[in-house]
DNA sequence: CCTTATGTTTCGGAAGCCGAAACTTTATTT
DNA sequence: AAATAAAGTTTCGGCTTCCGAAACATAAGG
């Protein structure tokens, strides 16, 4: 999967898939990873076997498979060493406090995808499904439109004509003139702001953060449900600036 | 490494051997993994290079490799789906704020050492290192110990005749005969105790939990400081089989 | 009991991996 | 700044080892 290059090794490229197919459906069993992946079905029993043994797969007591804890324990130890997690997390439980909503720093993935890096879940009831780790489309989230707002303009472009931004909700801008203008907006702004585009219901600010030498690297975003959200929006708008520059500052001070 | 079996992958097989070693390091270089695991650069440098796309590492300004996002994605996605440690942390969490040290789960894996399956942390300002999905020898440890007195006198006796059981301090039981007796003295009492006998100042008690079946499949363990631990031990010691029995309670009561 | 689905094993052919060595880049020393 | 060393990247041929069809075993369902 991913792009072929020449390094690439298909056997593991293949072992690899497999685990994700695993950790995306959590049970998944022989046949269906087979089928999903169009893999071979002896191929996907070797990887499993191999997977297995090695403790990152562990079969349930319906043969079907699980993430084994292997994964658990090296997903903890990259956590506590995600250097930017580990540096702006309590900067975002402050703001979480602060507003009762969700909180999330994300950057921008080699496909332009939103990759979440931090995040601090709100008290409410009501959970959101994002995870540190996860990615999502740009064009549709308030962190990724405010990210594609400080591209570089010729990478800008090429996303933008790549394309296709498939409608989500009624509200999600599909088209690249509505984009340009809405990018164009948040550069005057300031900050960006997701209304119900990629999920109905769900109402998101974000602003961007720069590094020391002044690139837009990251943005930060609260995210709510929309009625809870739009009483909040400007005292919320008022507040991530000054977490934007928190963030900086703890950059610079950071040892390294 | 482990066993090579006949549909054990070489390739997949030395893939997770680069990844377990970058989990634990943190911070490899090419030529270090290369060093460690006794592998050919050109083979690591291709393993590496199909992991990053993949996600799997990320390579840090310094040019060394760390664990990747999605390897933080899929450890989150495991916790979650791990049934065992959802069913028991509340129970966990109760006894932690109990005695206000650090509660364990953990069971014996196929090499007889003892997996952590579940842990909460005491808000103490000593963390222990232990990790979910971490392993540990079982002779020198009070869940490890207790696990042994109650497995198949077979496997049993296979065990302790493989050794070597290296001394960690002062106290640990290095020999057959003590651990023999060590054993029968906690069938008799119905709970383990660790006193310093793996890291100086660390004082464990572990009693056994047993499935519907009756068969003893889990143990559990508070863990600290032996200052602080001494004084409370009795009070722990008619605790713990309270927690064990709730833990086979929920796990009867649980869907599946 | 027969049928269908799923998982395991075998085996030959060929794809893809391995590894030495050459080359490039980055770091260290003189 | 030049020279040396170390780390990382690329090439290429040989041969390991992986793939995949098909047969076999086992479990589930009618």
């Amino acid at each position: 999967m991913t792009k072929k290059n020449r390094y690439m090794l298909d056997t593991v490229s293949n072992a690899l898939a497999v685990l994700d197919c695993v950790a995306e459906s959590g049970h998944s069993t022989l046949t269906q990873i087979s089928e999903t992946l169009g893999i071979n079905k002896t191929v996907v029993f070797r990887i499993l076997y191999t997977l297995e043994a090695n403790g990152y797969v562990a079969k349930t007591e319906t043969s079907a498979y699980t993430l084994g804890h292997r994964v658990i324990l090296h997903g903890q130890q990259a956590l506590k060493h995600n250097a930017i997690h580990q540096r702006v997390k309590g900067v975002l439980r402050d703001l979480t406090t602060q507003f009762n909503e969700s909180s999330h720093m994300g950057l921008l993935d080699d496909s332009a995808n939103v990759l979440i890096v931090s995040k601090i879940d709100a008290a409410a009831t009501i959970q959101m499904s994002s995870q540190i780790g996860k990615t999502m489309p740009a064009y549709c989230s308030a962190m990724g439109k405010c990210l594609l707002a400080h591209m570089d303009p010729g990478k800008l472009k090429e996303y933008l004509s790549a394309g296709p931004f498939p409608r989500k909700t009624l509200t999600t801008l599909t088209t690249v003139p509505e984009l340009e203008r809405e990018l164009q907006l948040i550069r005057e702004r300031g900050y960006a702001i997701d209304n119900e585009e990629s999920e109905e219901g769900l109402f998101c600010v974000a602003v961007p953060v720069t590094n020391s030498r002044g690139q837009v690297y990251a943005a930060v975003s609260l995210s709510g449900p929309s009625t809870r959200m739009i009483n909040k929006t400007s005292q919320i708008i008022a507040q991530l600036p000054l977490v934007a520059r928190e963030i900086l500052r703890l950059e610079a001070e950071s040892p390294e």
